[in-house]
RNA sequence: GGGGGAAUUCCCGAGCGGCCAAAGGGGGCAGACUGUAAAUCUGUUGUCACUGACUUCGGUGGUCCGAAUCCACCUUCCCCCA
């Protein structure tokens, strides 16, 4: 199966400005493309990682990618989508973002001589010049198509920046700069950014009277409609410091039913006819599969041995037996210990498990709490200084274990 | 430039000068049921020395015995007219 095919099967793409010449161009490796990546965060997301395997997909195809971090984009905010305005982040904050994004990336795609490259649109954007820019770039522009772009349609009704508007002014530019400059013929990006991208081509074909095209991804939603990627509102993040191994797993390990096969054909290498047979799969067996996603998507992300321990360490907690070494754990020290003792309250805060004294007294209270797997029925437990000889396991809910030992 | 309106706890949103740690919903957390799923039901959701005390309602001052509620100024946002 060719690539075009491999993607569509895949349920990857969402939108293309002509599907022949895009297909053919994939398919023989002739193309060179860029996806751009604003670094509103120290941190890639879960989000970002689709496109990362997109990229390595084409690029196993023999296609050039082009990594674009977004040091001058981010300057402006992409208001695409947004119900409110980014905050505005400094230039400081964004340079340290961009080295972020690259060292992230860099374990993934394969940068060098005649492989991948990775460019920064501060490079030309920063020190543009306003009314030049205005005569070579605004000018092809319509305020009044601009105006009737999806992107901006959730902020049409509660009010939207100049700054943000340029936005899309802004990305075109990057596409038609690297147009030139690399002879980049191709965009990619989520499917939110289609009006942003269809600016690029537009103005590639206004300046410079070529073709260029676009390829949307499907954006990752789970059944209820919602983009995958975040936990109660925070994203999963693929530093390893921000979202643990394990607790990236667990993440992918937890996704809906319905949602199963969908991530691990978009998400995974997996082979589309292994993905075939699991289709079937029902009830207990979909665990597994749920299993294999966790497992594969760590091991993308954080590489083998990670994956391995992040799989024990889950099996250990829901099946029973097996290591802990793999648990977070904290160390105690005899200031933590009054009268050779510790308050099972003072475990929880400590170990972050509760954020708040309150917080712990009511999920004691509420049966919440186990200690090597026995509740906890009072919120006056404590514990001697021996109870740690072998490690105490705190459980916090079904899914949650702390480690403590003594230091 | 002129006029009008808004800012409340994680989010949306109600809130009469005392009965307001502040309705309701969402989300979160925990319990039951399960397959580490979904759906459903229950409890809970400012902090602490927890049947009590303390700190919160954009900011700063003020009125009052008493302010999320009234007044002044400031900040930010929205709407209408230009």
């Amino acid at each position: 199966m060719e690539l075009y095919e491999e993607l569509t099967a895949r349920g990857l793409i969402a939108q293309v400005t002509d599907e022949n010449e895009i297909k053919t161009m994939i398919n023989s490796g002739k193309a060179v493309f860029y996806i751009g990546f604003d670094c509103t965060a120290d941190s890639l997301t879960a989000g970002h990682f689709m496109a990362l395997t997109l990229m390595k997909r084409l690029q196993m195809a023999g296609n050039r990618p082009i990594v674009l971090i977004g040091g001058g984009t981010t300057m402006i905010g992409d208001p695409s989508g947004r119900t409110d305005m980014r905050r505005m982040l400094t230039k400081e904050d964004i340079d340290h973002n961009a080295e972020c994004f690259r060292k992230q990336m860099e374990r993934f795609i394969e940068f060098g001589e005649g492989k991948a490259m990775m460019v920064n649109n501060a490079d030309w954007l920063l020190d543009m010049n306003y009314v030049s820019m205005l005569r070579e770039v605004g000018a092809c522009f319509s305020v009044n198509n601009m105006l009737r772009a999806e992107c901006y349609k959730q902020r049409m009704e509660r009010g939207l920046s100049f700054l943000e508007f340029n936005y899309m002014i802004m990305q075109s530019y990057d596409f038609y700069h690297l147009y030139k400059t690399y002879g980049c013929n191709m965009q990619f990006g989520g499917n939110d950014q289609w009006s942003n991208m269809l600016g690029g081509t537009e103005l590639i074909r206004k300046k410079l009277g070529k073709d260029a095209h676009c390829m949307t991804i499907t954006l990752l939603t789970d059944s209820q409609g919602n983009k995958m990627g975040k936990t109660a509102g925070n994203a999963v993040w693929l530093d390893p410091q921000k979202t643990s191994p394990f607790e990236f797993y667990q993440y992918w390990r937890n996704v809906a039913d319905a949602d199963v096969m969908k991530c691990i054909r978009m998400l995974t290498f997996i082979p589309l006819d292994k993905i075939s047979e699991m289709d079937s799969w029902k009830d207990e067996r979909i665990n597994s599969a749920k299993e294999i996603l966790a497992y594969e998507l760590t091991k993308l992300v954080h590489g083998e041995d990670e994956a391995d321990k992040a799989r024990d360490a889950a099996k250990a907690l829901f099946s029973g037996g097996g290591s802990s070494e793999s648990m977070p754990t904290t160390e105690l020290s005899d200031e933590n210990f009054i009268d050779g003792k510790i308050g099972i309250i003072d475990l929880l805060c400590l170990s972050g498990l509760a954020p708040s004294r309150g917080e712990a007294r009511r999920l004691i209270m509420q049966g919440g709490v186990l200690a090597d797997e026995e509740k906890i029925g009072s919120i006056d437990v404590s514990f001697g200084e021996d109870s740690f000889k072998d490690g105490l396991v705190i459980k916090k809910g079904k899914k949650t274990y702390h480690r403590f030992i003594i230091g």
